[in-house]
DNA sequence: TTGAAAACTAACCACCCCTTCAGTTTCCGT
DNA sequence: ACGGAAACTGAAGGGGTGGTTAGTTTTCAA
């Protein structure tokens, strides 16, 4: 009796693995996720430390690592994390052309108002420049994305005649992609004021003849 | 005779000091800033280490700080070398309007012939955001500078006509740095092969209406 | 209510960091 | 050639890092 009752466990145990994790526990995973944000975005990946996480959480340092089994880990998951958002949003409004361009502008809108945002991806970006940074990959295959995604939406509007004569996709793409993150980087040196989506905006009307 | 002697001495070390460096001593200092150059375009600042800096130029980790009294000395030093360049060729060239902006496209041009300089100011920008950074106001004078720089080249060219029509000079002077800082970015992360300059001439072109 | 898994902590490890300092070697003016 | 300053080393101090592990508390299903 006993016996079969453990091997029925066993059995279950195989199948239905390991019991599930409490109530609880999404909402601290999501608490680590936002603290570790935070801290990124302020120290960067390599400069910013596990402890100040879990004092910001109020957590123990070894308790954030039962929930990301790593540094890296938890990087990883914040970018997951945040990609999801304007990926998802991208999913579903863009087809290449002049609406995927308002979709950018429009990216840059949101992250503007978590400024947070900007702060992570300008500090990340330049330091997942060496290749060995966990982060290199993110970033190279971002800008490959992006890249893309926009050098198609030019070309879509040249064929349409919406494209700025003598202007080349590429080039678009990669000064569209660039202005942004100049800007952005002005902007958190915050000593001159002004309208980063605006300025986003007024760069992207002098590639096309429609208005955005 | 004695007692006087030593008054002499005393009266000497207070005015001629200490005796100064030997003759290979400038040669040293140089080597260690370009190890120091080296080590922060590829790792920053509080990621590049010292230690990794003596190795490279073959001293002691303490030896470099006999001839730099600390780190952030060091990134000083750096800072102000490589800073002497462009701006004794700035200040030779310059006075505001489109010979500005050649002058600038030229700078851009020597850069991209010395990567880590590319590097260094990409990762050291990211980096230096933080204000406690000791870089940080080096940058933020370096964008106040160079901003204010072009936007008077483009007032100037304004009032000469010959900036294209609807162009702001501030979103103009702006605009021209973020390009710069961006593209390098993307240039970094070396997936898409481009011709920087090239690019960046392209971009000033759409801003002005004479060639450049 | 009980008992086992999940969640968490404290302590520790091994490593790297910048800086300081007491000595030692190298240079060089006299 | 000598003597003292400059140049440099090795070791140690004090601190911070990510990661591991043994043990404790908390949750929750049966």
């Amino acid at each position: 009796m006993r016996a079969l009752g453990v091997l029925t466990w066993r059995i279950m145990s195989d199948t239905t693995a390991t019991r599930g994790s409490y109530a609880k526990t999404a909402d601290r995973r999501r608490d680590i996720l936002d603290a570790a944000f935070e801290v990124f975005a302020e120290s960067g990946y390599t400069n910013g430390s596990l402890r100040t996480v879990a004092d910001r959480v109020g957590l123990s340092q070894a308790g954030i690592l039962f929930h990301f089994k790593s540094k890296t880990g938890l990087l990883q998951a914040v970018l997951d994390l945040r990609d999801e958002r304007s990926r998802e949003y991208f999913a579903t409004v863009t087809s290449p052309g002049i609406e995927a361009l308002r979709g950018f502008l429009e990216v840059v809108r949101m992250n503007c108002e978590e400024p947070g945002m900007i702060e992570l991806y300008a500090i990340l970006a330049a330091e997942g420049t060496a290749e060995e940074h966990p982060a290199h990959e993110y970033f190279r295959g971002r800008y490959d994305w992006i890249g893309a995604q926009a050098r198609q939406s030019f070309i879509v509007m040249r064929e349409e005649g919406t494209l700025r004569p003598g202007v080349e996709p590429g080039h678009a793409a990669r000064s569209m992609m660039a202005i942004v993150d100049g800007l952005q980087l002005q902007w958190l040196y915050g000593r001159t004021k002004f309208d980063l989506v605006a300025d986003v905006r007024t760069h992207l009307q002098s590639l096309v003849t429609v208005a955005l």
